[in-house]
DNA sequence: GTGCTATGTTTGGTACGACCATACACCATA
DNA sequence: TATGGTGTATGGTCGTACCAAACATAGCAC
């Protein structure tokens, strides 16, 4: 986290007085505040100069700190558009070093274990909690599956619809957001894992028996079920760049 | 060198050659290669003009966006210094965009929300696959609880050393991390909350109640402890901003 | 010799001015 | 009216200059 510590010789000397920072604080109170809505676009630059009252150099500055926390977005040769913060954006931040994270062979790893732990939790809320309209969107989604066996592509799609239902199920837009995120950066890996009706229709059993448990009420029969699901998908990707230490153990 | 030969009507019209890219690249490319070493310096702007035949002002944008991610840490005036990155870089640069989120009632809501979820997960974990060890840390932890009832300073100290052990069993750097996270994020909402000895006490009766059922293996009995536990804190922490709807139903 | 102070150098922060390329609005011509 | 050229606004880049703080060094006092 945050280095905070204050030098042995006295309380504060940082308080660094950055021009931009001020620039930065007020858009992102102008933000949040709703003054500048969502879509909304920035001044030009040379009016936020005269604004602040400071150098091109400082508004520029500004401008490139606020895209780097997702608050604007900055075409070349456009205007600067508000962007308000949500969960959605949290992730987005965090894009970019999660891409040199996951070149390490253990980052990939560490993620999708990660996800395997949400996802169990998520499956016995599911059981546990779920209203009818839940149970509803989490029957439809293994029949899509059905329906699109022969197509990988298709499949893959509503593959990711199922789980994203669990996602939703909470009601809290954190873990949609989460979803999200899981999607973005395990896809590229994904990818290159080989696909076929039968491995399709393996994983739509999953689906079904995972559905199966959550409608009978059973949350560790659907966690148990869930756990096979995704190691048995970690094996397969697993495959496409083996090496030791990278097997997900039970411990 | 830039590609000039996307279609005009479709595609990707951007493909944005911003200057500073290239440097951010070449310079994480350092950074994970090992070329920079975590704690290293930077070379001056100056000397950095000449490396990458660019003028200072692309230089600077270069440092700010990597200032952003977290891999670079830069003080006033001094040599920005290198940071490899982590899963608590990851953390970190969440820190500015989550500020904003928590300003909003339901921003800590949702925040604690998804902590109780991953705790329970731990928690079931734990219980399920806890080794001697973790066990070990564990049954040290709510000791140490006991002995500061009586300081509710030292208290949240180990009251949070507690939940950290949850964060270790699994072997996975990321839970740290994310307890990490948590801590900092509901650090400044949870000073507010009033405590007591006799509210210690409580607390430490459920570390002691969750640590119990870790050791018996029962993992549903250990969720409940925990839900119960971290329930209760939250009505705590309510009553410091109470208004309606923040109150976490059970569905 | 040791310790302190004054001074010059390095370096990041800011400002100003200039130029380029392109998106866009505008206008003139067919 | 449709089309194509033109001017302007705007972001991206460059270079220079200046300031203030950190740092290195030399010089002074003891």
């Amino acid at each position: 986290m945050k280095t905070e510590n204050d030098t042995p010789s006295s309380a504060l000397p940082s308080a660094s007085p950055r021009a931009a920072d001020a620039i930065v604080r007020s858009v992102e109170l102008q933000i949040v505040s709703g003054d500048l809505a969502d879509g909304a676009t920035l001044p030009a630059e040379r009016d936020l100069m005269q604004q602040f009252n400071a150098s091109r150099t400082v508004v520029r500055e500004a401008i490139t700190v606020l895209t780097g926390r997702g608050l604007i977005e900055n075409r070349p040769r456009y205007r600067p558009i508000v962007r308000k913060p949500g969960y959605n954006t949290l992730l987005d931040v965090m894009a970019d070093v999660t891409r040199l994270l996951l070149e390490e062979q253990s980052g990939l790893k560490n993620l999708y274990e990660s996800r395997v732990f949400v996802e169990r939790i998520l499956v016995r809320e599911a059981a546990t909690n779920a209203r009818k309209n839940d149970i509803a969107n989490l029957t439809a989604a293994p029949s899509l599956n059905k329906q699109s066996l022969d197509d990988s592509a298709a499949f893959y799609r509503t593959d990711t619809d199922f789980h994203a239902v669990l996602y939703q199920i909470p009601g809290n837009p954190i873990f949609p957001a989460l979803h999200e995120a899981y999607k973005v950066w395990l896809h590229p890996h994904w990818e290159k894992m080989p696909r076929s009706p039968e491995r399709n229709y393996v994983n739509y059993c999953s689906h079904a028996s995972i559905h199966a448990a959550i409608v009978d009420r059973d949350p560790d029969t659907a966690e148990k079920e869930l756990v096979n699901h995704l190691n048995s998908a970690w094996e397969y990707v697993r495959a496409t760049f083996d090496t030791p230490s990278t097997k997900i153990t039970s411990r």
